[in-house]
DNA sequence: AGGATGCTTCGAAAACGCTCGAAGTATCAA
DNA sequence: TTGATACTTCGAGCGTTTTCGAAGCATCCT
């Protein structure tokens, strides 16, 4: 197959509203069933098999058998990220005011994964208190931790040196929020300071959805270690 | 229209092959007519000037009348960060020898542009050498100058300072190269440099084609100031 | 074993969107 | 003004894709 049919493949996939609330209903990084995902998509089980088989062989997806349950996630990174551009398109710039505001998405909004990091008031205000307290340098394009950034994360038992593959810097990447329109902490620093607060149990799924909730005992390590200020 | 319709309307516009090629088409930033898009993709103009209508409205293309042309050119530099991710994933990671190896292919594997920054040999090239040096840092996620290398950018006369919106750092970021599958230098710094090669005279178009062909003085300059040892 | 649940395969109907010929508008050239 | 070029609009044909009911496997529970 030519790069260009490729191309138009993946993207053609994506393309198709059904497809496109599976797709972005994995952004949060967790693994769904066929039955979870078709639910989600409002379409029946079997046009959404047939949506997830098409998705697993153009390697959009992973699929993982689990007894009766098949469990569907995004198949790596560049897919996120994929996806996380093309929202940047389709999210209408104007105002940035998105007016739903039902209970669900005030719990979304406060808080959520994307994919391997934190998104949503919680991952702004974590890459904000890290910015204003200079452990962070965040442009349109990049970002990097300084010095100080290092340390605490080093002391935090966050191992940037595994995760950087250069000598002494460590580069990460910035993500615009699509609630807050701000830049928060993705790339490899962001999937492992997400990890390390499910870790320690700073911050904890609300069941059924893909928000996050920060524990009592989340809140104080927050402030204390990084100095987050949570509302 | 809802989030999720937005999202596959902009999928799907680039799921389609004809208006796929005409996209990949504009990747090297320039402005085509739609006639030369037409006959890029393969299909009469009237396919073409649907195709180009919708991709306006919907905020993936910018059109500039003049005279009777009417020069279409990506809306945006996101519009070329999401088309990137796209080819991300649509190209086969297995091997990543594309055999093709015609001679027009040879000059486009050899220096172009890709949107707004130089990609190819040429643009591997630079970035190495910049590394090398230690100018430049080039992670996975994010890259930075270093302060050789930002005092390196004053001295050529391409000012650094404007294009950061923070105090000392210049971020920038990686793009990796579908030819070479090694990352190239992006984003504002990488724009920067692309324009500065051109506005000295160090490169030049290739008529009729996105390859880009190093000038000798540019070969000289490239060598004394970046250290770029082109073959 | 028997029944329920989760998912996939099959098949056919319906809808959607791509495509191009023909005709229309705008610009340039002489 | 006349003709040529560049592009767009209109309309109809036609292939692709989506969709879901019905039936078929696979797995779990009791």
């Amino acid at each position: 197959m030519s790069n260009n049919a490729r191309f138009a493949e993946i993207a053609a996939l994506a393309g198709d509203p059904g497809r496109a609330s599976m797709l972005t209903g994995l952004m949060d990084g967790r693994a769904l069933t066929a039955g979870e995902l078709a639910h989600l998509a409002g379409i029946t089980a079997q046009t959404a098999s047939s949506h997830l088989m098409r998705m697993t062989e153009a390697g959009l997806l992973q699929v993982e058998k689990q007894g009766r349950h098949r469990y569907h996630r995004l198949a790596s990174p560049a897919v996120a990220q994929m996806i996380e551009s093309i929202m940047q398109i389709a999210t209408p710039v104007t105002g940035g005011k998105t007016v739903r505001t039902g209970p669900r998405d005030a719990a979304l909004r406060a808080g959520r994964t994307c994919y391997d990091h934190l998104a949503g008031k919680l991952g702004v205000s974590i890459a904000d208190a890290l910015v204003g307290a200079g452990h962070l340098e965040l442009g349109r394009d990049a970002g990097e931790l300084t010095d100080t950034g290092m340390s605490l994360f080093d002391r935090l038992g966050i191992d940037v040196g595994s995760i950087n593959q250069k000598k002494g810097r460590i580069l990460c990447r910035p993500c615009l929020d699509w609630s807050e329109r701000r830049p928060h902490l993705a790339g490899a620093i962001g999937a492992a300071l997400c990890n390390h607060c499910f870790d320690k149990g700073w911050i904890r799924r609300v069941e059924g959805t893909r928000a996050v909730s920060v524990t009592p005992n989340g809140q104080r390590h927050l402030r204390e270690s990084l100095g987050v200020d949570l509302i």
